[in-house]
DNA sequence: TGAAAAGATGAAAGCGTGTGCAAATCTCTG
DNA sequence: CAGAGATTTGCACACGCTTTCATCTTTTCA
C-alpha cells in the first residue's frame, strides 16, 4: 500500500476513506447507515479507518440527495426570555439526543415575522420548525416551508373554538391551562383574595390573550368579580412600573395573577421596594411557567407550572411523528398545566 | 405560455424559476449572487418570479458546491445560563444580519466535550464555530473542524504567558479583567473591607482561575490579605449553600466577590434569608456579568461588565475577518470590563 | 447436491447549486 | 463601419453523498 499524504488542511471525504479500506465509495456510505446490507466486519474496518482520518459524513450532501437535513429550526421573539431560554436548552438536548441540531432563528421582538427571514429558514431546509411565536398565520408560515410542517405551541382558550381541523397545516403542542389557573385562584379565594388584578403579557400575543380568558372565566365560576387587567408586556420593566402606577392611582388588590413570573417578579419588587407593601401578607402574587429562578429566596414565587420535560418530550414525539409520515394531518400533543405553592400567596 | 401544474408540496427549484422565466437556470443562480453580472431587467425579471414561486436558493446544494455554509456553531454548557442566553440571543440576532444562522450545540454540564457530538457538528460544515465552553483543547477542536477555524473566549490572567503565538489553531477574543476588578477592589476597599471572600465556578474552568489570579494579583497590589475562596460552580443553589457554610464555620468576611452575577444572587439570599445579615450594611457583594437581573431592585448588584454589544461586534468581526482571509494566522480581538455600580457596596 | 432465496456489492444516476471557460452580444472609438 | 474591448450568456463540470438496479456471492432447504 501507497502511503499517501493527505492534504494538510480539508476535510476528508468518503472517496478517500473507501480508497485506504479497499472498498467502493459507496460502501462507505452504507457504513453510515445503519439500515442498510453490509458485512459487519466490512462495516467496522470501514468505521475504523473513518476515524483514524477524521471523517465524518457531509450533511448537506447527505441532505440534498436524502431530503433529510437533521435540522430543526426554532424561532423565537427573545433567547434570553427565561422561560424561553430553558426551553431551548431542554430542547437542543434532547434534539442532539435524536440526531437533530438545532438551528436558532430570532424575531423581532414586536413579534411580527420577517420575510426575509423566513426566506433564509427555508433556505437551510429544516426538518421541522417550532415557532413559539404567534403573529404569524399558520397558513404564511407553510407557504414559507418545503415539505416541513411547522409546528405551533397553542394555548387553547376555554370558549374558542378548536381550529384543529380547519387547519391541516400544522401541528400543534395544546397546552390547557385550566387546572393550573383554578388551582392558583382557589387557594387565592381560600386566603380570601377578591379582588385579583392580572398583569398582562403583550395584549396581541395569544399566551397573553388564553390566559386571561382563563383566569376570567375561572373567576367567574367561583364568583369572583372580574380581574382588573394592568397592562404590561411579559418584562420585568414593564410589570414593575405597571405595577406602581397601577397601585398609587387605582384601589390595588388583594393579588396580582401574573402572566408569567418575571412579569411575577417585576410586581414583587415593585410591591415590596417601590410601594412599601409586603408580599404575601398585604398582596399575594402568582405566576406562570416555573422558572428556575422562581425558588431562588428572593421571590419564592407561587406559580403555574408546565412541566418542561414533559413539554420537551411532546415537541419531540410531535417532530419524530411527522417525520415518520409526513402526509398525516395535523398532528397534535397536549400538556396540563398546574400550581406550584412557594411562598408568595400565604 | 403552457400553465403547468406545479407540484403541489416540494420546494421550487431555480430549474422553474428559469423554465418560467425564459432564461437558463445560471442566470438564476447569478440573479441571486450580487457580484455577478447579469443584465439588471433580467435580474429583476427572475427575482420577481422567483418570488412568485417562493423560491429559495437550496443553501445545502449552495455549500457543497460554494464551500460556504452560512452556519456559525455555538457550543455552550447551559443556555439558560443567564450571561450565555443573552449572548446567544444578540450575537444570533447580529449574525442573522450578516446572513448567517446559528446552529446551537449543548455540552455536557460537566464542560466537558463529547467527540460525537464534535463529529456531528464537523458534518455540518459551519463557516466558524464559537467556543463557550474551556476544557477542551484548542488542537482537539481544531482536528474537529473543516477549514473552520473556532474562535475561543479567552480571559488572560495578569502572570499568564501569552500562547498566542504558539497556537494559530484558532482565534481568539481577549477578555481584559483587570480594569474591572480593580474597581471594584479599590470600591470594596474604599469602604473599609479588608477581608475580601472570593465565591468560585467550576474550578477547573478557565474563566474561574483567571478571575480568581486576577482578584488575588489586584487584592496583593493593594497591600489586601490573599481572598479566601468560596467553592462554587457558577450557580445559584451552590452558591447559596456554600455561603451559608463559609459564614456558618467559618469567621465570615467583609465582602464577597462572586465569579459570575448568578452566584452573587445566591450570596444575597443566603446572607439575607438564611443568615440575617444585611447586604451592604453587614456584608458588601460584587458579581460579574451585568446581566439583566442584575438591576432588579430585589438585588440591585454592583457588578463588573462586559459590554455585550461590544463583545458581540468583536465576535462577528472575528468571524468576517478569517471569512475573509482564511489562511491569516491566529486573529485576535480584545475587550475590556469595567465595574457599574450599584447597591449592594456601599 | 442442486436450485431458489437471501444477502452483499459496485456502477451509474442523480440531488440543486456555483463557477471556469468559451462563445455570443453589446459598446465604444477612430 | 471595422475592430478591439467589455459585458452578458450558457454549456458542462464539480461538490459529496444516497439510492436504485443489476450482478455476483452466500445461505437455505428439500
Amino acid at each position: 500500500m501507497s502511503d499517501k499524504d493527505d492534504a494538510p488542511r480539508s476535510r476528508a471525504t468518503a472517496e478517500m476513506v473507501a480508497a485506504r479500506a479497499n472498498v467502493s465509495r459507496v460502501a462507505v456510505s452504507r457504513a453510515f447507515n445503519p439500515h442498510t446490507s453490509l458485512k459487519p466486519e466490512k462495516r467496522e474496518l470501514i468505521l475504523r479507518i473513518a476515524k483514524e482520518l477524521d471523517y465524518t459524513p457531509d450533511r448537506a450532501a447527505r441532505a440534498l440527495v436524502s431530503g433529510r437535513s437533521h435540522l430543526i429550526a426554532i424561532i423565537v421573539p427573545d433567547v434570553y426570555a427565561h422561560w424561553e431560554s430553558q426551553e431551548i436548552d431542554a430542547l437542543t438536548t434532547a434534539l442532539q439526543h435524536e440526531g437533530f441540531a438545532t438551528l436558532l432563528f430570532k424575531t423581532r421582538t414586536d413579534y411580527s415575522m420577517d420575510e426575509q427571514l423566513l426566506a433564509t429558514m427555508r433556505g437551510h431546509n429544516p426538518d421541522s420548525v417550532i415557532a413559539f411565536v404567534e403573529n404569524v398565520k399558520p397558513s404564511t408560515l407553510a407557504r414559507f416551508m418545503g415539505r416541513a410542517v411547522p409546528i405551533y405551541v397553542h394555548y387553547p382558550a376555554p370558549g374558542a373554538t378548536d381550529d384543529s381541523v380547519s387547519n391541516p397545516l400544522h401541528d400543534r403542542l395544546n397546552v390547557l391551562q385550566w387546572d393550573g389557573i383554578d388551582q392558583a385562584v382557589a387557594l387565592l379565594q381560600g386566603y380570601g383574595a377578591r379582588r385579583i388584578a392580572y398583569l398582562s403579557g403583550a395584549p396581541e400575543s395569544r399566551a397573553n390573550t388564553s390566559r386571561q380568558h382563563t383566569l376570567e372565566e375561572v373567576m367567574a365560576r367561583r364568583g369572583l368579580p372580574p380581574p382588573v387587567v394592568v397592562k404590561g408586556d411579559f418584562s420585568y420593566d414593564a410589570a414593575y412600573r405597571a405595577t406602581v402606577n397601577f397601585f398609587r392611582v387605582g384601589d390595588g388588590a388583594d393579588a396580582v395573577f401574573a402572566v408569567n413570573d418575571v412579569g411575577a417578579f417585576g410586581v414583587i419588587d415593585a410591591l415590596r421596594h417601590e410601594l412599601g407593601l409586603r408580599v404575601p401578607e398585604d398582596v399575594k402574587v402568582v405566576g406562570f411557567d416555573d422558572i428556575a429562578q422562581s425558588h431562588w429566596k428572593s421571590y419564592n414565587l407561587t406559580t403555574v407550572k408546565f412541566d418542561l420535560d414533559e413539554r420537551v418530550n411532546a415537541l419531540v414525539r410531535l417532530i419524530l411523528r411527522r417525520l415518520n409520515n409526513p402526509a398525516a394531518p395535523g398532528l397534535q400533543e397536549t400538556l396540563n398545566t398546574r400550581l406550584i405553592v412557594r411562598g408568595t400567596v400565604g
